[in-house]
DNA sequence: AATTATTTTTAGATTTGCCTAAAAATAATT
DNA sequence: AATTATTTTTAGGCAAATCTAAAAATAATT
């Protein structure tokens, strides 16, 4: 059975949404989506009639078994894609996200493992999201995330959590990237900022958003 | 301005059939393309208020200025993206025609322009098809077709003229791929067959319908 | 030139994915 | 518990791309 963009782009969204095991709402879907909650409503009951999910009206919706597959299946494209624009093609890190949501829409499976073997079988995409193998399985990140490391311990800047335009010029003006190196100073518990240090450079303050945006690897 | 995929196979379609300058007629693009004559119609109206064609109804069609530019943009693409496969992915140059179809509608200019520096821009793709630069122009083929190559000339197969399933079991089995240096032996002008001679193999004939589909360059 | 055959176009429907507006169900508040 | 607010669903429509069947234009044949 093959599935076209639009429902493979919802499962996805669903699989992201999922996080845990609650349900997600009609709600969620349609912002995550930039649709109207009626049109979501349509396309779960098509959903459901594929068997990709479970979803009772009004009680929101949760993956199956073959949809949290399709999701892997899809997550696997995405992030092989973006490996290869960076460690082949020379994108910036940042810059990968938009075409790769083109690029994981493509539906060879033999390209996929061909180029997952030229790759060299990555396991963690440029924003240090693991990749899921053919299976479908994932190493587990060994990241936390910012707002959760010690301080006064050195660490490497290892993902991201959103690939938001916003984030990314945030970043860019604070000259932080994936693999800057730098040091929890201080924690203000007022409004959750952090002090942090990068070398050769000035102390300086960061929100609680921006933490948490921000994965790290102690090194 | 940006077009459907839908937009853009009829305007591929189109342009190869409009080798020369004739017209393309609802019948040849419907045949082409699977779909009905009627279907087409409805595309030719809309394609023309997008100015990527002049078409006058019962007149058949043929592409602007801007339409060219558009089909050469995804030949560019298509050939690139083949040429990755078989080159960097080790595919096999009979089974990348239909990734590729899937390929070229990506729409970052970007990650062409990425792609084909990566390859070393290449001017011809595994099927011996030349390249459009990203200005349109491609190189003129130095490749003939294997029914005008002179007899006792050895030559070298580098180009096929379709890429249908059938003319690529029809070449598996006769044992014929890009590369493959062979020499004519004797035409017959009966059936416009003719005896070909590839070495250590005995001498066999191939068809006129074969022998039209297979291009070489002397050696 | 008149008739027949073919090609092409129009007319009207269908499917997919989306929308707005109104109704129904659930959740929150008084 | 009753009312208000929010979420979700239904109902009815729209645009893109397709189809079938019938009509119109062009081409071929007698």
């Amino acid at each position: 059975m093959s599935f076209s963009i639009t429902e493979e782009n919802y499962i996805k969204a669903i699989f992201h949404l999922q996080q845990g095991e609650e349900t997600v709402s009609t709600n969620e879907l349609a912002f995550e989506l930039n649709t109207k909650a009626a049109s979501v409503t349509d396309m779960l009951k098509k959903l459901k009639t594929k068997k990709l999910l479970s979803y009772e009206r009004y009680k929101g919706v949760r993956l199956s078994a073959e949809g949290k597959k399709l999701a892997l299946g899809i997550v696997r494209k995405h992030r092989l894609w973006e490996y290869f624009l960076v460690d082949t093609l020379k994108f910036g890190w940042d810059e990968v996200h938009e075409v790769a949501e083109e690029l994981e829409h493509i539906t060879s499976r033999k390209l996929v493992e061909k180029l997952d073997a030229f790759l060299g079988h990555p396991k963690f995409d440029p924003h240090g999201d693991p990749i899921p193998d053919s299976h479908g399985k994932m190493a587990v990140q060994q990241q936390i995330n910012l707002i959760d490391l010690p301080v006064n311990t050195m660490a490497e800047v290892s993902g991201v959590g959103s690939q938001s335009t916003e984030l990314l010029e945030l970043l860019k003006h604070k000259n932080i990237g994936i693999g800057t190196r730098l040091e929890v100073k201080k924690k203000f518990s007022f409004d959750h900022s952090i002090e942090i240090k990068i070398k050769n450079q000035n102390a300086f303050t960061i929100s609680q958003q921006l933490a948490q945006a921000l994965f790290v690897k102690t090194v």
